[in-house]
DNA sequence: AAATAGAATTAGAATTATTCTAATTAATTA
DNA sequence: TAATTAATTAGAATAATTCTAATTCTATTT
């Protein structure tokens, strides 16, 4: 047996329970929890055709916003740059490597709050936070 | 006399110190400086209009463009809606006001470090920093 | 199991912010 | 001033995303 996620796993992963889980909706679901390395639309409609010939583009968007509006993926934004999706819903923001070209999540540190750091406006309500990041992590010394 | 800014003084401002400034460059960062309500480019073109009739949106991009390069002025992004632009060179991250519609600055407070509230990798040297918001400052219940 | 109704998928067209091209004009230097 | 380099301009091109309308799928009801 391939070791593989089935689709079944992946339909009923909690993070999707009251979304209608199609066949495309699920492959989508799969290749973001696959490759935690944040793709685009494009990347993900690519992966996704190897296991389905037949989704679209147009489906892979779609699939993409149902699972945002729902939830169970967050839209990640580099300035003007391509959307790229992410499975992890900690609360994160994200650091684009210029040297290695990846984007990697970066954690927000236990008990610390969004106030310690910003001057937030009184009786601000905050709904959505994006922190985003962009530098290079230098090369130690040694071999 | 007109109480306004003069076109010498725009130029000569210290944040554009080493840049060419064109007329159509110190119009667009008069505008910017005039309002600081971090506009789109289309908006930026609109009021440039006003004092020159003949200038392009090429070239309000092309401005734009050359100002950030130069660190006079930051490109701020919400999510995939149009860049805006923005004249405030001290640290800060944006919240947009879902309410009223505005963008504000919100300042970092003095002394915060941002490593108090990210788990930054080891060796990461940040090049650049976004922090956006989006939410609703609530109304007070008093008239 | 069929029929129905609602929702999702699809290909391709449309949209739109931004960038590019190539010609003209302006600014700087010699 | 002449020569050189850089910026401006109108319009075309680009590309990520959204829209449209037809088809197919899914879930529900008979
Ligand atoms: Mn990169
Ligand atoms: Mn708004
Ligand atoms: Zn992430
Ligand atoms: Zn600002």
């Amino acid at each position: 047996m391939k070791n593989e996620v089935t689709a079944q796993e992946i339909a009923n992963h909690p993070k999707v329970k009251g979304l209608r889980m199609t066949r495309q909706r699920t492959e989508v679901y799969r290749v973001l929890m696959g490759h935690r390395d944040h793709p685009t639309a494009g990347e993900v409609f690519e992966r996704a055709k190897q296991n389905m010939p037949s989704i679209s583009l147009a489906t892979v968007y779609n699939c993409l916003e149902a699972l945002v509006q729902h939830g169970a993926v967050r839209q990640v934004n580099f300035e003007r740059e391509s959307s790229r999706y992410c499975p992890n819903l900690s609360e994160h923001g994200h650091f684009h490597d210029e040297t290695s070209g990846k984007i990697i999540d970066i954690p927000l540190k236990k008990g610390a709050a969004l106030s310690d750091l910003l001057e937030l406006p009184k009786g601000a309500q905050i709904d959505n936070l994006e922190i985003t990041l962009r530098g290079r992590v230098l090369q130690s010394k040694a071999l």
